[in-house]
DNA sequence: CGGGATCCATATCGATACTG
DNA sequence: CAGTATCGATATGGATCCCG
């Protein structure tokens, strides 16, 4: 038989999962990830604005649902490695398109802003 | 030329829009309304623990950024349909992705956290 | 370098009450 | 039916300090 839940149904593991999924920063990390091992200050750097201790609790998040590995070097200082799973990669492609959709519409949505909230002020 | 933005910069408008799309219940209610239009009290009964604050808040959000269109009919009570604008469509496939993959890789990721919870408690 | 721990401001959400 | 307004709990995020 077919799974029991869906994702329409509440505090079901699907919801969670695609809870996990919507979310800006893991986005954003999954994206940046995509063309191999990253370190953990080097995606620091490149999402600007995201703050260490988010970062740190997304990475841990998506390496616990296992879209994400980590590896650790033992350099001085040490050096850890974040990178797509198996399972993280089957993502990536719905990952990019989430993003270049972004990038693609943001003048159209942002007219679309525009024009709302001149009928409201008209209004 | 090019945008001056892309999705990595903060507070850029590529990043805002971003915001607006990962969003648990924008990606339900997006996904929801791909079958055609529906009422608010229809996706509200659909979309299991959603409340009525939340939808409505994010239907208005959507509304504003051109994804989705409120249409208001004179019946006694009034009727309102809510659905995907052009703009909207463009995003369904991916939206829709998004969902499917988290009912189809549900069992891979609750695996994955079972594991990853088993050796924190081992360690 | 790669974080964990803590404190604090703010955003978000659920519940409730009310309206055209 | 389809909302808005408000309040209180809670979750989330940023800033800071510290460590191996």
């Amino acid at each position: 038989m077919q799974h029991a839940y869906n994702v329409y149904e509440d505090r079901c593991p699907t919801r969670m999962v695609l809870d996990r999924l919507a979310d800006k920063w893991a986005v954003l990390i999954l994206d940046r990830l995509q063309d191999g091992p990253v370190r953990f200050n080097h995606i620091r750097r490149d999402i600007k604005g995201i703050s260490q201790k988010v970062l740190s609790q997304t990475l841990r998040r998506l390496e616990r649902d296992g879209l994400v590995s980590r590896s650790i070097f033992p350099t001085v200082p040490v050096t850890v490695e974040y990178a797509l799973t198996p399972l993280g990669s089957t993502l990536t492609d719905t990952i990019s398109a989430l993003s270049h959709w972004a990038e693609k519409n943001m003048d159209a949505v942002l007219a679309a802003q525009h024009a709302y909230d001149q009928t409201r002020d008209a209004g």
